[in-house]
RNA sequence: CGCGGGGUGGAGCAGUCAGGUAGCUCGUCGGGCUCAUAACCCGAAGGUCACAGGUUCAAAUCCUGUCCCCGCAACCA
């Protein structure tokens, strides 16, 4: 159906490997699909946004073995990071899937199946080199000096196993052809270029079966052997458009998918993927868009190096908007990137807060000054009015192009060009003078004018920015709320007879001096003076103080107290009340689902009428006694609750 | 001959596919304005676009070669 296609709109990130930690990069990937789903749900696109976690595999298998639980409670467990990312980013996806699903199982199998009676799946050999002790094959690449496993270093040995292979050879031909039709199946172009050089080349018909793990989906009628993981995964994202449970849903998107990845995993969507599709009788997504890898203060990220951004990290010390703006401003998409805090703090203060947040704020003081807080009705015929409204719609049509390619810098550029115009014009409007001089027509365009300019500006950031948009929207005096409304809507002028409300910063300046002097007041472990040192003790003194660690589940206010949040905490085999005085530094939602280690042993004591049962660590600079700046002190890494810290 | 990305004014980058006066942000210097978050606006300095050769009327851009940096090399976006 024709009108599907061109309306509707299937954006979809990779599932993340549940095991990691949630960082910057998926962070980046799925932001990056959140922005464009709100900027086409805007365009009035029947929008359809897919993330989820992909959960089967060794690594859980062994994971799971080594806490003690089946691999399913670990999934249970430890999928919630990345649903607890998404809600902390903002993200405002239509579906979350978990390759552990029923529905996912059921459907893997019947594609499974449905390959190998088409004979497209067929029985073989797998050779290669082998780690024992790790239980995993070694392709060749990967190996060791002298044959080794790159983990551990031991020697590797020739294996071979039953496997179920893919005849993906057989449809490559055709793909070729599609690719050739459509050189937007895969953006960038140089990514284009790499994946047509390989389908040219040979590509080798793909193992798709495991003997040597149970970790997976049978295959159905041989239970020995389980799928594979790339192949259960990849096939999430038809699962989630209904493909075996909602033919009229996958009718209706399945035509229109875009697939938004990391540069590492191209050949598993533009390929691998693709292929099996080919197989399927189903089509190709319509685009496969590659983005390109951050590096950490120049720096490659990687856990040995401690440098892994933390996204939660970033959303608590600049807001999940800022941090949002940074990811897509900052960089090309497709290209690589590097990642510094000092550079967010100064796309926050020159973008956000200097050109943004001050244009209207100085707008808004004008309006109520010299207007009552009503923004005045006219007509427009100064050239220069005439002019910024011109710009305003030729920025709605070049975001067009530039979202289109999904060029989220150059839409961003196109805004902000928008928003300094909107800065200029008042130095040459020069309001302020029209008021003393008593020009009240003129002034009346020209305020009239600006707040068109913000009224428009917040509608064209709000998919990078919702958050922020509201809040211009609130200032502006508008109860809309921006992401819902049509951009084809906007009519410059509209907004006369608004009464604004007061105006108030929207992004503060971060003094970079004084950022700095605090960041390296955090790094530096040996800044406390000598004279705060407690007296010396014996480890049977350290040892008398249980720690475990715990999530909190809630945190709410406590009416009386200024500084204290009632928090639930979870210690895994109990749940128990604390009262802890970290309300100057945290929301309860900052809270909410966090990890933290309590001192469990702690004799309970009443703090405004609730009984404490414990305490939270938290480390904390103090000055003049009272604390200045404070962070909880959380497991690097997931650990199953009531862990105990020694 | 494993694959890919990159080397552009002080810093970070765009521009390279479709060759035609070298652009952006930050920083620096000078000026303006006072509505505003010491914000805003204007102006200036600063680059032989890694190097060598070639194609062309014309090359950061196309071709050839060299040097250097950085990723990836199946389950980390």
């Amino acid at each position: 159906m024709e009108s599907n296609k061109d309306r509707s709109f299937y954006i979809i990130t990779p599932i993340y490997y549940v095991n990691d930690i949630p960082h910057i990069g998926h962070a980046y990937t799925t932001i990056a699909c959140d922005v464009m789903s709100r900027y086409k749900r805007m365009k009035g696109f029947d929008v359809r946004f897919l993330t989820g976690t992909d959960e089967h595999g060794q690594k859980i298998q062994m994971a799971a073995e080594g806490k003690g639980l089946t691999p399913q409670e670990l999934v249970d467990k430890i999928h919630v990071n990345f649903k607890e990312l998404w809600s902390v980013l903002n993200i405002s996806n239509d579906d979350f899937i978990r390759t552990t699903e029923p529905r996912h199982i059921r459907v893997v199998q019947a594609m499974f199946k449905q390959l190998m009676d088409q004979g497209d799946i067929y029985k073989g050999t797998y050779e290669g080199r082998y780690c024992v002790p790790c239980e995993t094959y070694v392709p060749e690449s990967g190996e060791g000096e002298g044959q080794t496993c790159p983990d551990c270093g031991r020697p590797l040995t020739m294996m071979q196993e039953e496997s179920y292979f893919f005849r993906a050879s057989r449809y490559v031909p055709q793909l070729i052809e599609h690719y050739e039709k459509n050189l937007d199946g895969v953006i960038p172009r140089a990514r284009y270029n790499e994946i047509m050089s390989f389908l040219r080349g040979e590509v080798r018909d793909q193992s798709v079966s495991r003997t040597t793990l149970k970790w997976g989906i049978p295959i159905p009628g041989d239970e020995k052997h389980v799928v594979y993981v790339w192949f259960d995964a990849l096939i999430n994202y038809a699962t989630s458009a209904g493909y075996l449970d909602d033919p009229t849903k996958f009718a209706r998107y399945w035509p229109c998918v875009r697939h938004v990845v990391g540069k590492d995993i191209i050949r598993f969507h533009c390929v691998i993927w693709p292929l099996m599709l080919l197989a399927l009788g189903l089509n190709v997504p319509v685009s496969v868009i590659a983005h390109g890898w951050w590096t950490v203060e120049g720096e490659k990220m990687s856990k040995s190096k401690g440098n892994v951004v933390d996204p939660f990290r970033m959303v608590d010390l600049y807001g999940a908007d800022a941090f949002r703006y940074f990811l897509l401003r900052e960089v090309p998409f497709g290209n690589d990137g590097d990642f510094s805090e000092l550079a967010l703090v100064g796309r926050i203060n020159s973008d956000l807060a200097n050109d943004l947040g001050n244009l209207l704020n100085r707008t808004l003081q004008m309006i109520e000054t010299y207007c009552g807080g009503v923004v005045p009705a006219c007509q427009l015929s100064d050239p220069l009015d005439l002019e910024l409204r011109d710009l305003g719609s030729a920025t709605l049509s070049k975001v067009d192009a530039a979202m289109e390619s999904f060029s989220f810098d150059e839409a961003l550029k196109a805004i902000w060009a928008f928003v300094s115009r909107g800065n200029k014009y008042i130095d040459e409007t020069m309001p302020w003078k029209l008021n003393k001089e008593g020009d009240v027509k003129r002034l009346a365009e020209v305020l009239h004018s600006l707040y068109e300019t913000l009224r428009l500006s917040a509608l064209l950031v709000a998919p990078v920015i919702p958050n922020t948009a509201e809040r211009i929207y609130r200032q502006l005096g508008l109860t809309a709320t921006p992401c819902e409304q049509r951009y084809d809507d906007f009519r410059w002028g509209e907004g006369a007879g608004t009464k604004v409300e007061k105006a108030e910063v929207l992004f503060p300046r971060i003094d970079i001096e004084e950022w700095k002097k605090r960041r390296a007041a955090s790094s530096q472990p040996v800044s406390v003076p000598q004279s705060e040192h407690e007296p010396e003790i014996g480890i049977d003194g350290f040892s008398a103080v249980e720690m475990r660690v715990a999530r909190i589940v809630k945190a709410e206010e406590i009416p009386k107290s200024k500084k204290l949040y009632k928090l639930k905490v979870d210690l895994g085999y109990e749940t128990r009340t604390v009262c802890s005085g970290i309300k100057a530094f945290f929301k309860p939602e900052e809270l909410e689902g966090r990890l933290v280690v309590l001192v469990t042993n702690l004799k309970p004591v009443k703090l405004c009428g609730i009984e404490s049962n414990g305490m939270i660590l938290a480390a904390s600079v103090k000055k003049d006694g009272a604390s200045e700046q404070l962070t909880l002190i959380s497991p690097a890494s997931d650990i199953p609750l009531g862990s105990r810290v020694s």
